[in-house]
DNA sequence: TTTGAGATTTAGGCTAGCCTAATGCCCTGT
DNA sequence: ACAGGGCATTAGGCTAGCCTAAATCTCAAA
């Protein structure tokens, strides 16, 4: 019987818990996650990483490849989604029930999301209605574990001409989230695409009430669309 | 110049932070905390309370005097003030928004009271409309760092005869809480005492819907009760 | 086919915080 | 006055998780 077997598990720590949602995260578009992009996402050397994935694959969270990078297991994928459900309630219910902007929910989350008991954040989701999306747009994995994958497009690569919605912002940063939030460029808002500058310039969009936002390649990138008629 | 006097302050330790708290309720009465009593409260063994209490001093949290005990510094203080601040705004919070029963909000609000911000504690205080007492009528220290000190006896000390309002449960464990909200003793009701048995024996209450309760001696060293007219 | 840049892993070391075992201090009771 | 019990401290060791430096692997380009 070697150690994945074996039960009960012990509760994962803070630092576990981190790594899973960054291999979660890396690992979202399939393929493996590797050593140097879980070190830069967590801000930790790789040699800090390896070690962890060591012990991970050891306690069958992850599959390892060595030299190749991680993926993680029906085990780690379903400790993974918990977190996240954790970290989007957080969020939603520090934004429907305290008052917190939109870009000051995520560090207050991330250090609470390990601390919540499982009760706390049914009682949350209760309190709010069971809430399917998080202030960014981004889907809430249920507590059983399942999660919305829907076909997203960046705003980036959405045609001239075309009317699409904006459903989610890819984006942590709070000076960022503000100055879209005053752009009015939030989840549910709906955009048409009036021009683009060439050589990856910024995207022209008119918005519902007429008017129009220039929106730079980079933040262009983080703004995901879906068709403006599809469900 | 030394560690004491360095500064900034590098933020606590989820165990820091346990171990002035300890300190803090330890010390009261007055007097010092001393290494078993620390140990026994945290279920730690006496030497990582040693080794602990010498870290503390050296960073001018504690004034530690070998054999003797220790005691908070004023630095210390406020620390250990800012946590029981978080915990009572926490249970209060948890109790009066999220339907939690005040036998089970001191286990959750143990592990939050480490990840909140004071931001967050600054809300929810807000939200509650800057509550003075938690669910257990436990005092909450301001956002100042200043407490109540109320001069409240235990019911086991009440002279037979006489009549007192119930301020404070002095407890944490969740069966005794749940029996005692059963029993309807729970801050803020009045109780006359109207009999005692000898050699340490029940306490014998009348409630103010003229019903009567027996109370364990064990259970009425718990029960801290005010005069019934003073504020 | 070989080579070398870049990524990964291994080796070795550090700190915080915990433990047990051994030692040292204090103080009371004889 | 001192012996001994009980508490506190020191000594020494462990794990998790981080680090840097060194060794190793991979793969694409020459």
């Amino acid at each position: 019987m070697n150690a994945a077997t074996r039960s009960p598990q012990p509760p994962l720590t803070r630092s576990v818990e981190d790594y899973l949602k960054s291999v979660f995260h890396l690992t979202s578009q399939g393929g493996f996650a590797t050593t140097s992009d879980i070190a830069e996402m967590l801000e930790v050397a790789p040699p800090s990483v390896s070690g962890m994935m060591k012990r991970l694959s050891e306690t069958g969270l992850i599959e390892h490849v060595p030299y190749r990078g991680v993926q993680l297991t029906p085990q780690g994928r379903r400790a993974a989604l918990q977190m996240i459900r954790r970290h989007r309630i957080l969020e939603s219910y520090l934004t429907s029930k305290l008052g917190y902007d939109w870009g000051d929910v995520h560090v207050e989350a991330e250090q609470l999301e390990h601390a919540v008991s499982e009760k706390l954040i049914e009682r949350m989701a209760d309190a709010l209605g069971e809430p399917r999306y998080d202030p960014h747009g981004a889907p809430i994995p249920t507590a059983a574990g399942e999660i919305e994958e829907a076909e997203l497009v960046t705003l980036a690569d959405i045609a001239v001409g075309s009317s699409v919605v904006l459903r989610e912002v890819g984006d942590e940063n709070t000076e960022r989230l503000h100055y879209l939030a005053e752009q009015g460029l939030i989840p549910g808002v709906q955009l048409t695409v009036i021009d683009r500058q060439p050589f990856n310039g910024p995207t022209i969009v008119r918005l519902g009430d007429g008017t129009t936002r220039v929106v730079g390649q980079e933040l262009a990138l983080l703004l995901f669309c879906r068709p403006v008629d599809g469900e």
